[in-house]
DNA sequence: GCCGTTTTCGGCCCGACTGTTTTCAGTCG
């Protein structure tokens, strides 16, 4: 989303910290987190709207509107700044810590005056704590272990190994407990870039046996809570994972409720009470005599509320509610909807596995066609010659004889130098049949830099895919700065694909980037940069993040067949 | 602070669990 966006998000989103931490109204203080969302998720930019434009964004009233305009014009928000002053720094960091929230945060500032993380772990550990009407001896322990685990720094992991880890609990559930149906939840089945913490939902009519199991399973090392229904454990590796059990009846209202958002929960039950309803994880029921009228099913809950069923994947409250109010929910990409891979690798250069291999996993999940897209010469770590590529060429064509059904085609990664050029001369670059061209290095060129290489990258007529566009890896790289709605514009004008690169720790594009370039109207390419066999099933997760971005199957190049992706490459080749 | 096929004022999602409470507030998702 445009960057002015997502600095008034996160100004708005500071801001109702500090007014909670203040103790303002909770409705107020949920209005500003309101706001923030809505304007961080919104395609168009801040900058190029009018005042009617502006108050059209969802939950943006006057107040909200006085404030923006003055960030636009002045960079600052005053009133922000002077509640900056009031609150000790130190103050927003105390919520995050599991367990306290604002009410607790005031009590001990006021009757403690601790206005810091450092300050609050030195009251609990001297016992300060439990003299405060309200707190007790069990409060105290229970932050000394939210700080614990907060400075441990436990934080979010990466999709592809919540997954492995969620995959590991279901399966040893099924060996130890009987139930109807079991699944994991949460931000895992939205398939956010990284995971805090996993949601394994169970119909079964017997809680307990399962909540049992579940608490006793090895890799547990804490149980948090555990009531009637629901238990939270930790595991040995700092994961915090919650089990919730619901009757088999209400499976579809629970699954609603447990894979979120919250936000996009709240907005669906707001639909629900305007209807006269009531909308729980135990069903969608009428207000006045508690009848129900669904709940089995997340279709028929949804349906009961006027709405089509929303993939998981976009249920972030950034608009798919009203969408889907309106009839315009875009259907998602899915993976069956893909004919090939662009963008794969073999051992010749920093591949795992040798082409036949590769090759043959390919086939095996039914591609039409598929690219092999080694690095260049550039690249000088993969130690790649021109020789060797034509010898691969020639490899290439002698072993499309074994695969009848899917077309092996010629491509290569090129390095896009700091000036935005690339490997080779135009007369070598065009033996090939699809070209990628990347960032590696220069990673901390100026915003202006970095676009004018990409553009120049994009504007090579040979250029045919830009991968992993930002370059970030997340959790260990920033990606490159650069006016992406510039680099979108080149895309289009020009007829070049941005990738969504499938490895879970690049996810590049992510997903809002991925909104705001199918807004624009870019072509995208969902590749998984496989270095080994086991790599294409990342694809799972390129695919989730481009429905996470609202792409359809229109929008994605390696959805269309071999003959239009051919024409694709030639129409931008004959441009120029 | 936002919002309106019951409203321009009076609402604002809903339930589980914990802890310090003898009936409920705070936190979480």
């Amino acid at each position: 989303m445009p960057k002015t966006n997502e600095e008034v998000e996160e100004l708005l989103g500071e801001w109702a910290e500090l007014q909670q931490i203040t103790g303002r109204d909770p409705y107020r203080v949920r209005a500003y987190e309101k706001a923030a969302r809505s304007i961080g998720g919104y395609s168009k930019d801040l900058r190029e709207l009018d005042d009617k434009g502006i108050l059209a964004i969802p939950n943006v009233g006057k107040n909200m509107l006085g404030r923006i305009r003055e960030y636009l014009d002045t960079g600052t928000m005053h009133e922000l700044e002077d509640l900056r002053e009031m609150v000790p720094g130190g103050m927003r960091e105390l919520l995050r810590i599991p367990g306290l929230g604002p009410k607790k945060a005031i009590l001990v500032y006021e009757q403690l005056g601790v206005t810091n993380l450092t300050e609050l772990a030195a009251a609990a550990e001297a016992n300060k704590l439990r003299g405060i009407k309200g707190l007790g001896a069990k409060t105290e322990e229970s932050l000394l272990r939210g700080i614990r685990s907060y400075t441990a720094q436990e934080e979010r992991i990466m999709v592809d190994q919540a997954l492995e880890a969620a995959e590991r609990i279901i399966a040893t559930l099924r060996e130890t407990c009987t139930f109807d149906e079991i699944t994991y939840a949460g931000s895992l089945r939205r398939m956010r870039e990284t995971i805090g913490d996993i949601d394994i939902l169970v119909a079964a009519s017997e809680a307990e046996p399962i909540m049992e199991s579940f608490a006793s399973m090895a890799r547990v090392r804490e149980v948090k809570a555990k009531g009637g229904t629901k238990t939270t454990i930790v595991t040995r590796r700092g994961l915090q994972v919650d089990l919730r059990v619901v009757p088999y009846e209400a499976w579809g209202a629970a699954l609603i409720y447990f894979t979120g958002s919250k936000a996009h929960n709240i907005k669906v039950r707001e639909i629900a009470v305007k209807k006269g309803l009531k909308l729980s994880e135990y069903g969608l029921f009428h207000a006045k005599d508690g009848s129900i009228i669904a709940a089995r099913t997340e279709e028929e809950v949804y349906e009961a509320l006027g709405l089509p069923w929303i993939p998981p994947t976009m249920r972030e409250d950034r608009g798919e509610v009203e969408a889907a109010l309106a009839g315009t929910l875009p259907t998602p990409i899915e993976a069956r909807d893909l004919r090939g891979d662009l963008h794969t690798h073999t051992n010749l250069t920093d591949g795992l596995a040798p082409v036949e291999e590769m090759l043959e996993t390919a086939s095996a999940r039914g591609y039409s066609y598929y690219v092999v897209t080694d690095h260049a010469e550039n690249l000088s770590m993969t130690g790649m010659t021109r020789e060797a590529v034509l010898e691969q060429r020639k490899k290439l064509k002698a072993l499309q004889k074994r695969f009848p059904k899917m077309t092996i085609l010629h491509g290569c990664e090129l390095n896009i130098a700091k000036d935005g050029t690339v490997d080779y001369d135009p007369e070598f670059l065009a033996g090939f049949d699809l070209l990628v061209a990347s960032v590696h290095s220069y990673f901390r060129l100026s915003a202006e830099e970095q676009t004018q290489r990409l553009i120049a990258a994009i504007e090579n007529p040979l250029v045919n895919v830009i991968g992993h566009p930002s370059g970030r890896m997340i959790g260990r790289r920033a990606p490159i700065d650069m006016d992406f709605g510039a680099v979108c514009a080149a895309a289009i004008r020009t007829g070049t694909a941005l990738e969504v690169n499938s490895f879970p720790d690049r996810l590049d594009l992510r997903d809002d980037h991925v909104r705001w370039a199918v807004e624009a109207g870019v072509t995208l390419s969902v590749d998984t940069d496989s270095h080994a066999p086991k790599h294409m099933d990342n694809i799972r997760f390129g695919i989730a993040t481009a429905q996470r971005g609202w792409a359809t199957k229109a929008d994605v190049l390696n959805t269309r067949t071999l003959k239009q992706l051919q024409e694709f490459v030639a129409r931008k080749r004959k441009r120029t």
